[in-house]
DNA sequence: TGCAAAATAGCACGATCGTTCTATTTAATG
DNA sequence: CATTAAATAGAACGATCGTGCTATTTTGCA
């Protein structure tokens, strides 16, 4: 049980790049990744429900079999979609916010990261908020990958926070549980306000709000707290 | 141009409950209240986009035509369910709140009635949310109808801050949009975690959250201004 | 360069969709 | 009660859906 990566959704691509009999495939591997790069950019207009084989073929210039085959059923396509956007998630914003160093530098690293993929991808969605509308109550393999996926990075964000707290940059009566809250709500209103309302400003009004929570949560500002990772009151362990 | 109602989406029932010959009509308008609220409960399971006029024709025990006349398309079906969504939020969140006097006791109860309604009803959904996610890049009547519904609900909500600050319950640089913004994202975190990720104790999450917003944009408790209304140091206008 | 297997296409299936058209039943009015 | 319009049913349409089955093409290795 090695861990390959940092936020472990722990649904792992199917290991078998080889077919049973042996024989090492690879122009299907490779389609199979330009289909899915198609059904990910074509479930960010339509969502993962509206997501339909017959379209996505036509988006491929495949026919509906062909790319069936690759998947073997439509859950399994969506399930795909959803892993890969996890993935390209943790590439955008997860991976660079490691930079910054532990503390509240990171954890704003984190916030202005997913800020800025809400913002510019502002005409496409986020799958992890149409797949919620979706699966909420339609269990199944594509609402436990879609919950895998989301609950993965709400917990590195919970982490953040922790260790945010730990390097003395929040206060210590602060709950990180209620910081992650207040925080996927600024995500999720500018993500509607935005997309959904249009209202103007909302990207400033987001901003204000992760502001908001680190007035009244963080360190007041007498100790400038700016380079966390060499603070000296409290501990740094991990 | 008289408003009926004070929560003003303006997209009244047409006003035709006779035909254009003249006749009065009664059993009609009757079943089409029926198909409506059968529409209603199906939509907040599977929302405005999974509606079929098939499934709503079964639950109601009628033939497809027999519902599809009544509205004449698909769309018209979904905006009805909409307006009615709209006239049932009215009466359960605003029309309560307004026995609590102006001020900050009027935005805890709007706020508090929000609450109880996602609170109770986590089992169905929201179709201000469901139906931001589902159209919000699909323009149309059936968009415009839920942009236009959201919008009065959250103008009402803005009226009230704008009215809490004027009673004095609020810091004079308390801005009312970003005050609105924080408590539609504790709102839709609170869909989020409660109904999608099943995360226990969300709902005090939001309650926090509330709280907390009024510690930051609140006068602080030394002159009580529990009744608000009886304030003396602002306008009552309006 | 053959040969087996993988990749893809083509076709058809049952189901469901919104919608239209035409009967038939039900209800309201004289 | 008769009449007439409204309300509802029934059947069919073209379209699209996911999926299975069977060819055909393409690929990778001996």
């Amino acid at each position: 049980m090695t861990a390959v990566s940092p936020l472990d959704p722990s649904p792992r691509a199917p290991a078998s790049v080889r077919s049973p009999s042996g024989r090492a495939s690879h122009k299907g591997q490779q389609t199979k990744l330009a289909i899915v790069e198609a059904a990910l950019h074509l479930s960010t207009q339509i969502g993962l429900e509206g997501l339909s084989i017959g379209v996505l073929a036509e988006a491929t210039h495949m026919s509906k079999s062909g790319v069936f085959a690759h998947f073997g059923s439509r859950e399994e396509l969506q399930i795909s979609v959803v892993r890969e956007y996890f993935n390209r998630f943790e590439q955008e914003i997860f991976y660079p916010a490691l930079h910054a160093p532990r503390g509240l530098p990171r954890l704003k690293a984190l916030f202005s990261n997913w800020m800025k993929r809400v913002a510019v991808e502002i005409e496409s969605d986020c799958i992890f908020i149409s797949g919620a509308v979706d699966f909420d109550d339609r269990p199944g393999p594509v609402r436990d990958a879609l919950v895998t996926s989301v609950q993965t990075w709400l917990d590195a964000l919970h982490r953040a926070v922790v260790l945010a707290k730990k390097c003395g940059d929040l206060l210590p009566e602060a709950d990180e549980r209620q910081v992650c809250f207040e925080i996927h709500g600024l995500i999720l209103a500018l993500h509607y306000e935005a997309r959904f309302l249009k209202t103007p400003g909302s990207i400033a009004r987001a901003n204000q709000g992760f502001d908001n929570i680190l007035a009244r949560y963080g360190v007041p500002k007498d100790a400038p707290a700016s380079t966390p990772s060499l603070h000296p009151t409290h501990v740094t362990k991990e």
